[in-house]
DNA sequence: GTTCATGCAAATACTTTGCAGACTA
DNA sequence: TAGTCTGCAAAGTATTTGCATGAAC
């Protein structure tokens, strides 16, 4: 939360209430606009659907928050002070596993065949948890 | 085209002009909702955006077609008659290249790393084609 | 002719913009 | 106090639904 804090003060942006409680909800797992809403809501009882998505905005844009595509339009946010990992989307209950791969070599392939300058990548999985099976 | 006659016939459904226009400009490579009814408008003169979202759950539904997502909130529709494959795309300009890895490796990290069962994974890259550089 | 599909209108959902008042620093 | 941020209202997009007409088989 500090070093969000000085972000935001290096660029002349606040650390109000709401960005405090979006940063909070957003630790255990990426969300939608409409979960981060609705748990703010739930736990600070005010926060306006137009501020949750100025707030994502802007955190996008400072890399405080990414995007990730899981499924055609499911867009969530997930905070990026962890390190790069992938997704085990379970098509079943929903939930969400985070994994850690060992992609260079893929990389590698993609260089190999194409002239492509690879900046990102995503990559994510469907299927069924341990749970659902 | 047959094989897809074929579906439609068995389900009870009906291979109209649209949907084969749909099919038509789908051939080259995946599109949004907006440039399929951009293109198939251009070139047949009429159809409507809702027949368009229609004909695309109906596809998306019986295996046809199926949804990709380049970026947030970037949904395109590509023909499955394909081999599995993945895409690079340019920031740039757009351009989408299709590209063939071999991922056996990374599947086999995952069964080995997590109990999830995975039953399709989506892989697309991010950067800058060829001639953008 | 029957039944499914299309086009139009309108409803719903999602996202962005404008502005006055509230709050952070 | 200055300047950013929020909430509300409303505008803009994107997507879905209902229904009468039209087309495929």
């Amino acid at each position: 939360m500090d070093t969000i804090a000085k972000l935001l003060k290096g660029k002349g942006q606040r650390l109000t209430s709401q960005k405090k409680e979006v940063i909070q909800v957003l630790q255990k797992k990426p969300l939608t606009v409409l979960q981060i809403l609705t748990l703010v809501k739930s736990k600070k009882g005010m926060i306006d659907k137009v501020t949750v998505y100025r707030i994502l905005t802007s955190f996008v844009k400072l890399g405080i928050v990414k995007e990730i595509n899981l499924g055609a339009r499911e867009v969530r946010y997930e905070l990026t002070n962890c390190e790069h990992h992938h997704h085990l989307v379970c098509e079943s209950c929903g939930q969400i596993e985070d994994i850690q791969l060992c992609e260079d070599a893929l990389l590698k392939e993609v260089q190999q065949q194409s002239q492509f300058k690879v900046k990102e990548h995503s990559l994510e999985f469907f299927g069924t948890c341990k749970k659902c099976q």
